[in-house]
DNA sequence: CTGTTAGCGCTTTCAC
DNA sequence: GTGAAAGCGCTAACAG
């Protein structure tokens, strides 16, 4: 029982013709004969003939697949968009490998590494929460591998990104807050190396000029998403001498540490403080007291896109320079 | 900008010196002389070497890459998992694929048959909830490729296991919910393809019977995990004239769900019905109101003895037949 | 200590 | 239509 290395040579003397032919006509090449082709491929079949992939690429320098790398795969928004890129890039026959930071620059330039070394065609990478500098995605374009950014975009390069249309659902959720008749509304957002974060953030600011609302810097805290962080940000909220009314959490995530914080001090929420948040994800739903409102980015979709920008790139003229594209998606605030 | 494409070839030409020393430079062979290693490592590292991996696949005809098949990575119990295997395995210099069935036999089927194309040396699986045969996994075994089954296990095959105390766990939980004074106690049962689902049956009957308590089929119900199966089951349950006092989960998610069904009945989980479940998830933290209790199954664990035991298997000799090996992992009942 | 050489499995000119 | 042969990047005898 050792690994079986059937290949095209055994083919080619089973049929007594020459490996060229078998490997043509396993490529359904015209130029060859409709029997031989039968021929080949019932002993082919019969042998239980596998490809080696190793050889191929060796020769044709391409891997058909493509890397990507996101900080948690358990996190139902990336698992979303993880099956969004697979439905893509399967259906074009390329394989995924996926890999997670778990939000440590460190991990992610092991992933980014092995996909050099692995000779990923391409990368979908969603930056982890320590990531500040582009740096480490540089070395990728050092060795011409084209890479798509994921909702997680760096800041100030000029890359191609897929990501949702925060701004606006930050502003549309803090006007929704307002509307509900809340004055005092903060913001749990994320670290402040994510564009995202600051997309949040102007879309908070945005929305609350436009109420004529003040804007308060105590009301305004960044977290690094861990628990503890979190916790510890939800805690100076709550020793404020005016608590906030309301809360616009970076994600599902945070809201749920800072509404399990709140309860540990006594603050009942959703009732003493209001929660919405970004995601939307099916976690929620088997809360008892989920926040009152979510975000929804449409995961699945923002993968598709992904990978078909990487695809485009993938396929045009690699000779060709291309400018980096922009895709942003829109979001719709959920009401629970 | 181009694939760079720097082979041993070309440090060789830089230095004058010849392609087979330059190899063996790179592998730190030890009859290569120091001065000559510093000068390859010099160049290479200028040159922003990067070894060719099919280059080597193919003459080595080892990927060191291990594939992974489990249900969903999204699963905290999965996800930890998969993190222990990881942890052990590039420690060991292997790479990790991941694949997720989705519990879909043909997804399950798909990222087989990838991992026989693309060579992996080993294969951890959780098998599908759809999955009622060995059969898909027979092909690995025709390749030679090593097979670890991990938690759900096919029954009735002599192969690699790494799986929790099922059984003794499922005895323990039952006996502290009739200590807790319960006597009609039910099960709320996985699919009866998985092992696992046995093993929670016979584990439940064995308390049962130690107890004198009367083993009624009404109680016994098994679900496909999935939301819709499993709120029927909980409505057949609440249906019956004599409601159960305490339901025995197959894991936290099929909980969460009958719980939610519950609800909807107008029944409070864990005052009229009081549910116990496996595998402890962080997402019960986030629960007001959690199972009460939950097995915990150390899932890190039991992905770090899955690979050690793959690996063991691949730097054995391949040569010498492998009886397969059994590992069972120690559960304990978390009161909440 | 270092060089020469064959060959891993496959694709692809270039012949016929 | 098919075959012969070169070569992708690397390793590992076999020579010195």
């Amino acid at each position: 029982m050792q690994k079986s290395q059937v290949t095209i040579k055994h083919i080619a003397q089973e049929l007594g013709i020459a490996i060229s032919t078998v490997s043509r006509a396993l490529q359904n090449h015209p130029r060859i004969g409709l029997k031989t082709k039968e021929r080949v491929f019932e002993v082919a079949k019969r042998l239980n003939y596998v490809p080696n992939p190793a050889a191929i690429l060796l020769k044709k320098n391409k891997t058909n697949t493509v890397g990507v790398v996101f900080p948690y795969l358990q996190e139902e928004f990336f698992s979303q968009a993880i099956t969004g890129i697979e439905d893509v890039i399967s259906a074009k026959g390329y394989n995924v490998v996926i890999s997670q930071s778990k939000d440590k620059l460190e991990r992610e330039n092991r992933a980014i590494k092995s996909f050099i070394s692995s000779r990923v065609d391409g990368v979908i990478a969603s930056i982890s929460a320590e990531t500040t500098q582009y740096y480490p995605f540089k070395e990728l374009e050092n060795h011409g591998i084209p890479l798509v950014f994921f909702d997680r975009v760096p800041k100030d390069v000029a890359v191609n990104k897929v990501r949702g249309n925060i701004l606006e659902a930050a502003f549309e959720a803090t006007i929704f807050l307002a509307k509900k008749g809340f004055s005092r509304i903060a913001i749990l957002n994320g670290p402040s190396n994510l564009e995202i974060s600051n997309e949040r953030l102007e879309g908070y600011w945005k929305a609350l000029k436009s109420l004529n609302l003040p804007i308060v810097q105590q009301y305004i805290k960044s977290t690094d998403l861990t628990k503890d962080s979190t916790s510890k940000k939800m805690e100076e909220l709550l020793l404020l001498p005016e608590k906030p009314q309301a809360i616009l959490c970076f994600n599902d995530y945070v809201a749920l540490f800072a509404m399990q914080s709140c309860r540990q001090n006594g603050v009942i929420p959703n009732t003493d403080i209001h929660f919405v948040s970004f995601a939307n994800l099916p976690i929620t739903a088997y809360l008892d007291n989920p926040p009152i409102a979510s975000v929804e980015q449409f995961a699945y979709k923002m993968g598709e896109q992904a990978a078909t920008l990487l695809l485009k790139i993938l396929e045009s003229n690699e000779e060709s320079e291309i400018i980096p594209e922009e895709i942003i998606i829109d979001t719709e605030l959920i009401i629970h």
